[in-house]
DNA sequence: CCGGACTCCTGGTTGC
DNA sequence: TGCAACCAGGAGTCCG
């Protein structure tokens, strides 16, 4: 579900609430949300009961947030929200249905509710996911491959930084377009060359930049490729400047709220309405095991 | 290396 | 109205 705008409108949530926050209690309510921790939920709970959080950090669509040790961090929460998870921040007396795995927090300072200008509060942080393909787990930090002086969770190292990123690797992308044997579509979904684009964003980008899914990437011009990064850029900047897409409530941010987006979208969902440029209909084509949406007279393979 | 099939799941919507 | 089929923002593995 969520991709970058989405998974940036939960990050920047938490941030103020759990930077600095104590974890009281863990509740595991369905061990196959932790399913990529690498030992029993025993551990899962052990390792993050009583440790202060520090700022959330975010690479593409996956979520951590790195955990004080008396001598340093390294180790992380690690979060992913797959297609249907959310992170709820609460009230320490509220439910929410579908919660797999809850944590209660002592927060410093700001939460859901009016500021407390009490220096510590209860808070109650609930990872819910309907599908639970999403997860959590503790993983151990490890310094990041282009900058050693980051630190990302082992589980994530092999993403590659997102576009909006100072220092995503914009030769290197264009480097290894011009390499592949594939397609414009499958690139763009492929989160080892960049990160954070998912399959309503990868249509979206496609379609501002004129370029259909199957473009193969070796002939994508370098013109092309550049417009189509500044469309990707673009389409996720406003997304986000929208609190992210929500069509029903499988999406919301952290106090539960919706995401504007939808009203913004071109060609996602909209097969059988006007092309927002030309007028012609939006078509809907089954691709990798899921929808593409485009339009056939302004996007084509060339 | 590449693409397709398949896996992990639940619940809302669609269509007969 | 009831129920089955279909659909969904992701990502990993395996096989040919």
């Amino acid at each position: 579900m969520p991709e970058l705008p989405e998974v940036e409108v939960v990050r920047a949530g938490l941030e103020p609430a759990v930077t600095g926050a104590t974890v009281a209690s863990v509740t595991v309510y369905d061990e196959r949300s932790l399913r990529r921790h690498s030992g029993p939920s025993e551990d899962f709970v052990d390792r993050l009961t009583g440790r202060r959080m520090l700022a959330p950090q975010r690479r593409g669509k996956f979520l951590w947030i790195p955990l004080l040790t008396p001598e340093f961090p390294k180790e992380a929460l690690v979060v992913h929200l797959g297609m249907s998870g959310q992170v709820l921040l609460r009230d320490r007396d509220t439910d929410d249905p579908l919660t797999r795995v809850r944590l209660e927090l002592d927060s410093p300072s700001a939460g859901p509710a009016p500021r407390a200008p009490t220096a510590h509060r209860p808070l109650r942080l609930n990872f819910v996911d309907q599908r639970i393909f999403g997860s959590m787990a503790i993983d151990e930090l490890v310094p990041a491959l282009d900058h050693p002086s980051q630190q990302v969770p082992s589980s994530v190292s092999h993403i590659a930084r997102d576009p909006m990123d100072e220092l995503f690797d914009e030769r290197r992308f264009f480097s290894l377009l011009a390499r592949k044997n594939t397609t414009i579509k499958r690139a763009l979904l492929d989160q080892t060359l960049v990160s954070g684009i998912g399959n309503i964003y990868a249509d979206e980008s496609l379609w501002g930049a004129r370029v259909h899914y199957e473009q193969p990437t070796a002939t994508l011009s370098r013109a092309k490729g550049t417009l189509l990064l500044s469309e990707v850029r673009a389409v996720l900047a406003q997304a986000l400047a929208e609190g992210g897409t929500s069509f029903d409530t499988q999406y919301l941010n952290v106090n539960g709220v919706s995401g504007y987006f939808a009203h913004s979208l071109k060609v996602y969902g909209q097969q059988g309405r006007p092309c927002p440029r030309c007028g012609r209909p939006v078509v809907r084509e089954q691709f990798m095991n899921r929808g593409s949406h485009f339009c056939p007279f302004c996007q084509r393979v060339r």
